[in-house]
DNA sequence: TTGTAAGCGTTATCAG
DNA sequence: CTGATAACGCTTACAA
């Protein structure tokens, strides 16, 4: 049987709301008491291994000091990034954090995940790396309780989100290469379907147009952000023997490109310049080190807890996005083709 | 305000006691209702976007459905790898999971991550990666929820613990170096002073002396764990001419010894072998692949779940290890020595 | 099959 | 400065 505020009061001699008002150290009340009953209580509640019962205070406050996080059941490599940045705001406000896993494709997964949050009387609810259903999307407007989405930009205006510019990324991505001096660019291992991999999709060709490159649909490979894509997407852009460059869509399937046509005997960059997405601690690690357009997930935690935790009302931002230089890609002498 | 069991019964014309009922869905009690009553129930419950106050619930019954992890404030890049276990059992049984994140050298911070588990009726505790203070485990032991340690081994018999043998690991990491013909073996990157450090070294010791190695305090470099730490200790590997082969502490250390190593021109494996430890992704993902003592991760959060799930007496086990083939150590001819 | 009532541990309101 | 007392939303004997 574990201790309570009532046992403390028994034992010290005086009435459980004292005991209370001492151990939840209001600073307006507890000043009032004598220093000798103060001491006496916490010694007391120490002696007796005391600890606060959230459930019974959450239930009469009706608030709580918790964040819920809802993530991919495959967490991506950078959502530890945008959790670190959550995790830096939220004990800076003495403020916990839940975690629900979701399964991204799943409807069912994904509610399961919104109600165990959305029951427990979270301050505030962070998405990371998901789309929500019309249903869930739903639900969760109805849950009144704060959220907001990371990390992917989300279409209706009622859901806000703190995310990179998904369009920008692949637009700066495929420029980089033409200032490279690169013209029969390959776009692999985005997953199309998602609003993510369109946007960066229109980007790309937004890029290709704006410099007269014809878009060629075999040029694009998708896939699912994995290193295995990159692999797969190597595979194939071995039949395509003009291509000189590629954007991949994440720094892990760049990652599976540069180590597949290392395999096949072509040489990164002076054969294919690659550069990534992401810009995530990979680049340094892989060799050649991997340029990549680097996003600001770090940063989407701190803004997202921020907003939660502020209460004011949430809006929506882009995050910066930069270059990160790698040696991944090589400049192109334009006599060559 | 939010919708209670009261307001169903209200509308429902029933009393609170039958609400609660059939929403709880206990199958020995629900199946008697009126299944009329049972959908016109369920029906108002989803009208009036009715959610179930945990804390509630959680104050009554005094148990939930809730598993409790505490992570180091820097999580591992395995960390990942344990927690994809825990998730998978936990949600097999319907188990929700709250993380906290402990700082690992501040005894303020682990206790904060503590107290904010223990005071949520929790489950069960699983510590990842951490080694408590005495003052915490000691607050850890009078807190009667069940725990137990994962990738740590703990000295003390009370701390139940899931882990590797970091002594085997240590000494097949230089028995599989020795065996390929290396002598002169240098053991860089681990935080010497912690238990994994210590029995990895103790490891390591061993294996030199089984066969007849003198040791060098000269070749044993410490760090954190971490991808800089390599890059640090192939900086001083370079001045000892003789060396053939270094174990690296973990697989990130590893990155770093193989790039330093191809910036100052040494080639991997055959001027120098290198043998990870942890087997993570990366040991494909990095050139040449890595050859690296894989610890099984997944299994030690799964049998740590269900450890704590089955409420049975919690007891320490090893998971076991093996070694994964890569290309970053070499065969060395005996006479060359 | 359903209703009544007590109580979980805490805080908040209001007296004293 | 301190103490009753009532709530918070739910479950669960016990009654009917």
């Amino acid at each position: 049987m574990a201790t309570t505020i009532k046992d403390i009061a028994r034992i010290a001699g005086v009435s459980p709301s004292t005991v209370s008002r001492i151990l939840s150290n209001k600073k307006t009340l507890s000043s009032g008491y004598a220093p000798e009953t103060i001491s006496k209580i916490n010694q007391i509640a120490k002696d007796l291994n005391y600890r606060k019962n959230r459930s019974a205070i959450e239930l009469v406050t009706k608030t709580s000091q918790v964040l819920g996080i809802i993530l991919p059941a495959s967490p991506t490599n950078f959502a530890q990034e945008i959790i670190a940045g959550i995790q830096k705001v939220a004990s800076l406000h003495d403020i916990d954090v839940i975690i629900a896993y979701a399964g991204e494709d799943s409807e069912l997964l994904q509610m399961q995940a919104l109600k165990t949050i959305s029951e427990r009387s979270v301050r505030g609810i962070l998405l990371l790396g998901i789309t929500l259903s019309a249903t869930n999307a739903q639900f969760l407007r109805a849950s009144d309780i704060p959220y907001i989405f990371l990390s992917v930009a989300q279409p209706e205006p009622d859901l806000p989100f703190i995310a990179s510019n998904d369009f920008d990324i692949g637009y700066q991505a495929t420029n980089y290469l033409i200032m490279h001096g690169h013209r029969e660019i390959a776009f692999v291992g985005a997953d199309i379907p998602s609003c993510v991999g369109q946007l960066r999709l229109d980007g790309y060709r937004q890029a290709l147009k704006d410099h007269q490159i014809a878009y060629r649909a075999d040029y694009v490979i998708p896939g699912n952000w994995l290193y295995e894509d990159g692999i797969q997407a190597m595979n194939m852009l071995e039949k395509l023997p003009h291509l000189t460059a590629v954007v991949a869509g994440s720094d892990l399937v760049a990652a599976g490109v540069i180590n597949r046509a290392r395999q096949l005997h072509h040489h990164i960059p002076s054969d294919l310049s690659i550069i990534g997405i992401d810009g995530t601690a990979l680049c340094d690690i892989i060799y050649p080190q991997l340029t990549s357009i680097q996003q600001s997930f770090y940063e989407m935690g701190v803004k997202g807890t921020e907003q939660l935790i502020r209460q004011a009302n949430i809006t929506s931002s882009y995050t910066p996005i930069c270059t990160k230089k790698g040696g991944s890609v090589a400049t192109r002498n334009k006599q060559n083709e």
